[in-house]
RNA sequence: GCGGACGUGGCGGAACCGGUAGACGCAGCGGACUUAAAAUCCGCUUCCUUACGGAGUGCGGGUUCGAGCCCCGCCGUCCGCACCA
């Protein structure tokens, strides 16, 4: 893209961002205004973005939910809050160990580079970031804590091990992520991913979940999508567990089972019940039936993954055992499905194929009976016909014996009155049962980069936690990645240890946390201060909830739920005080940018294009053709990226800020252009005017007048306006309307400046509410575009920074308008307007229309029908 | 399939609780300044119409004195979830 280079001018009125900025920067630093003390008697207010992942580089599109929460911090700074704004990274991660194979070095040094790299780079974005609480989550400090609470979680009793399933490469050895199975095959190996049962470690989200469930109604601030997406994610439901006899089941095995449905009110169309192969009956049937422990095997392969489980064919096998109807219907087979989810309910389901999708798939492939027992409402039952796809809708009961006529919802109610008050062996038939979608957050990885289990294992003790006065348990250095499976498995020495019971030797758990662990209590640590212990109670106390959290809309689900329950449970084992972390969400959108290929389909970098007048897009300096693709979310692969550094070094970083805040909505996608940016910069070198015109045209700071004239008064009025709206925008995080609201007021104020200069003289009245609209403006702007706001403060004289001023106070004489021009419409179209007296009452206000030659010739003599008057808005008169 | 959001000029988007639709910016056009250019400043810029005037917030209806906003029915786009019994 062509550039001008704004910078390499070197007319002296223009604002020279390139100086200004490092130098603003230098100064902030040294006086240490971003510093957090805790303890400060001002009311807190925490702003939080976010973590980064320390992958590398940032671009520019990095920057923008960085650049609102400054702008939040910034504002509230000013506002008189004691402001917590810091920044730390998310540094354990599956990419460090890749980048170690890759290139032959430690996932530490490699994380390390990078996070210097980026730190650099967010400190040119002129962020007022407290970096004395800078934290990595991969500093034994930092994960040495997390394991202390590991421990504590554990001895509470909400961690637990178990079997669960893993995506396992047999040729590479090694447990693959879901993002690593490509096609069903490992992403390094080609090999055909099988699933794996491995012993891992719990935590018992499920158990919160109404909990989890409930407290979204307490997050009045946040969107109401993403609680919405928790919601759904928790999925409650009410059911009915009922119990099946088995008629024909060998002694040796379970003589019932139980099953959960939502559809109770269904029962007397049931035609065949479905276990899954996890079910430990399906195990145990197996064990003595080959064709059956095939057709288990053949469910197991392919990966773990939803996605693929989801799009898998429906299989059964017919077990041959049947079971009898609980209500008294016939009998039906009992078959193991593919589509019965282990994890959910009981493992096990009754199959209704007249009014349930799968089912119905199932039954037509198996020849099932397929038996309508809801009619719905007003359908003819000797035409109605499911022959065509079930049905799920509302209706009434039929071929139901005492259900039919009944209402689904009455109709649940009477089948689990009935098999509640059934009783088989000393327990009810059925039993009402609430379920969630909800699983238990399974967090080990078998991978090095990460925070180590802190547990033992020893053949008598079993698992045994490490001692606290061994903590924290550190990741060995000395590792290779010249082959594939976990470091910490083969290391020569690091796992054997003795057990701290029993003392004989033992093993160490090799399996490191989810990083999703890692973020769900950073911001707690971000609380106490640095060289403090981890997470202190009364700092944690002091700072949470987090006032303002922003962040993408990925993160939507899982990493905030997890931290929702990891602040929870430390609430319970009174770690903390607070149950939710985060008062405040914000979700922003992304920046996107269009992206470029060559005639070889090469991508290319913005740079090396050139958009020619006639619309055209051009290698830069040649003249060969380049294909320009919609805009996309910025990605080192499509080369659509823009470095912070050119924009700093073109225009200034506060360029790139105020063209991040402008235009689009924060919470929708935006895109960088440089139409964007060029004008973002002629607005930076407008307000640098206008302080300049500003200074020239009353040079020294005056007391104020004791009266205003008409002019001076009504700037006064917009700048006031301007300092209470922008507060309200910011306060709303309406960005773009701020920005919107600030050009409008330069607009005035610079009509205000040119009608001044045309005057021979300015009276004082006049320079003192021109040297006010300009304190007010440079003000107002100062947490946008914070740079310049510093050198336009002291153009103007201004005691300190204008990152430490106060924001400015509206006379509330100055807020209300005396007089008001409301709209006349006639029959509701927009003919004229009046101005009035604010006071004027509808009567008065009605006479004054009615005296109006232009009311009087739409009447034409004749009465109006009717007037409203809607005060301070509008006037309607029907002829 | 289920759930949700959105649909306003050439473009990004404003419009508070149902009350002047198109603020502000971008792009474009015209003008001033300049030897010239850049920069800057001024003006125009929803559509139709020479004008008067009329139409207009995806489409069709409705409620209302008045609808971008509320209700009903469509169409389209985007997002999330999905064998959850």
């Amino acid at each position: 893209m062509t550039s001008p280079s704004p910078q390499t001018s070197t007319t002296t009125e223009r604002y020279n961002a390139r100086e200004a900025e490092p130098r603003w920067q230098k100064i902030w630093d040294e006086r240490g205004i971003y510093r957090t003390a805790n303890g400060d008697p001002r009311p807190k207010y925490y702003v939080l973005e976010m973590f980064p992942y320390p992958s590398g580089r940032i671009h520019i599109g990095h920057g923008r939910n960085y650049v609102m929460g400054d702008v939040v911090a910034r504002f509230k700074r000013m506002k008189g809050f004691n402001v917590l704004h810091p920044m730390g990274w998310d540094a354990f991660g599956l990419p460090a160990e890749n980048a170690a194979i890759e290139r032959n070095t430690h996932p530490g040094k490699w994380t390390y580079e990078n996070i210097a790299t980026m730190r650099e780079q967010l400190k040119l974005l002129g962020l007022s970031l407290d970096w004395s609480r800078e934290i990595a989550t991969c500093d034994p400090s930092y994960y040495g804590e997390q394991q202390r609470i590991f421990i504590e979680f554990l001895k509470a009793g909400f961690v637990y091990r178990r079997e669960s399933e893993v995506n396992w490469d047999p040729v590479d050895n090694t447990v693959l992520a879901n993002e690593q199975v490509i096609d069903g095959r490992g992403w390094r190996s080609g090999a055909l991913v099988e699933r794996r049962k491995l012993a891992q470690w719990f935590f018992r989200i499920s158990d919160a979940s109404e909990e989890l469930l409930a407290g979204l109604d307490t997050l009045e601030r946040w969107p109401d999508k993403v609680r919405l997406m928790q919601r759904n994610w928790i999925g409650r439901s009410e059911g009915l567990h009922v119990r099946f006899a088995l008629e024909n089941a060998a002694a040796e095995l379970p003589q019932e089972i139980k099953v959960y449905t939502t559809r109770p009110d269904t029962l007397f169309g049931a035609s065949f019940l479905a276990l899954s192969p996890g079910h430990p009956l399906t195990e145990a049937l197996a064990a003595g039936d080959p064709a059956l422990k095939a057709f288990v095997e053949e469910c197991r392969r392919g990966g773990t993954s939803t996605a693929e489980i989801e799009t898998q064919e429906k299989m059964g096998y017919d077990t041959g055992l049947k079971v009898a109807h609980p209500l008294g219907g016939p009998s039906v087979p009992v078959y193991v499905a593919n589509f019965v989810l282990m994890d959910y309910g009981t493992g096990a389901i009754f199959g209704c194929p007249a009014h349930d999708q799968r089912d119905f798939d199932f039954a037509t492939k198996y020849r099932l009976p397929i038996v309508p027992v809801v009619l719905p409402t007003g359908a003819d039952p000797a035409q109605f016909s499911v022959a065509d796809g079930p049905y799920d809708g509302d209706g009434t009961l039929f071929n139901s014996q005492f259900l039919d006529g009944k209402s689904v919802p009455h109709a649940k109610e009477a089948v689990a009155l009935r098999l509640e008050n059934e009783i088989r062996g000393n327990e009810p038939v059925g039993e009402r049962a609430v379920n969630y979608r909800l699983r238990d957050w399974g967090i080990s990885r078998q991978r090095y980069w990460g925070c180590p289990i802190p547990v033992i294992h020893c053949e008598s003790c079993g698992p045994v936690p490490v001692p606290e006065d061994q903590l924290p348990v550190r990741l060995p250095e000395d590792v290779t990645f010249d082959q594939p499976g976990n470091p910490l498995d083969r290391h020569p020495t690091w796992k054997h240890v003795a057990c701290p019971q029993c003392g004989a030797p033992a093993r160490r758990e090799t399996d490191t946390m989810d990083t999703f662990v890692d973020s769900s209590w950073y911001f707690a640590r971000f609380a106490s201060e640095p060289g403090t212990a981890p997470l202190q109670k009364d700092a944690a106390d002091a700072w949470l909830a987090v006032d303002q959290y922003i962040g993408g809309i990925e993160h939507a689900i899982l990493h905030l739920l997890y931290s929702r329950f990891f602040i929870r449970t430390l609430q319970k084992i009174g770690r903390v005080s607070v149950k939710e972390p985060f008062a405040g969400l914000f979700t922003q959108g992304m920046i996107v940018h269009e992206t470029y290929k060559d005639q070889a389909g090469k991508w290319l970098f913005p740079e090396e294009v050139e958009k020619r007048p006639d619309g055209t897009a051009v290698r830069v300096g040649t003249d060969e053709p380049v294909t320009v693709g919609a805009p996309e979310k910025m990605s080192k692969s499509k080369r659509n990226v823009v470095p912070p550094e050119v924009v700093a070094d073109t225009y200034g970083v506060d360029c790139a800020r105020w063209f991040m805040l402008s235009d689009t909505p924060p919470e929708r996608d935006s895109e960088w252009t440089s139409a964007g940016i060029e004008g973002a910069w002629r607005f930076v070198q407008r307000i640098w005017r206008l302080v300049g015109d500003t200074v020239a045209l009353a040079p020294a700071a005056t007391a104020a007048p004791a009266d205003f004239g008409a002019e001076s008064t009504a700037l006064r009025r917009a700048s006031h306006r301007l300092a209470a709206n922008v507060a309200d925008d910011v306060e709303r995080l309406r960005f773009n309307v701020a920005v919107a609201r600030v050009h409008g007021f330069a607009n005035e104020f610079g009509d205000a400046l040119s009608a001044a200069r045309k005057a021979k003289t300015v009276a004082p009245d006049l320079a003192f509410a021109l040297r006010e609209a300009a304190s007010i403006l440079v003000s107002v702007i100062a947490p946008m575009v914070p740079h310049l706001a510093e050198e336009c403060w002291t153009v103007l004289g201004g005691a300190g920074l204008a990152a430490t001023a106060h924001w400015p106070a509206s006379d509330p004489a100055l807020l209300v308008d005396d007089s008001v021009t409301l709209p006349i419409q006639i029959n509701g179209k927009k003919r004229g307007e009046i101005t009035v007296p604010k006071a004027a009452s509808p009567a008065e206000v009605e006479q004054a229309v009615l005296a109006l030659d232009l009311i009087a010739e739409a009447l034409d003599g004749r009465a109006p029908k009717r007037i409203i008057v809607v005060p301070q808005r509008i006037v309607n008169v029907v002829a």
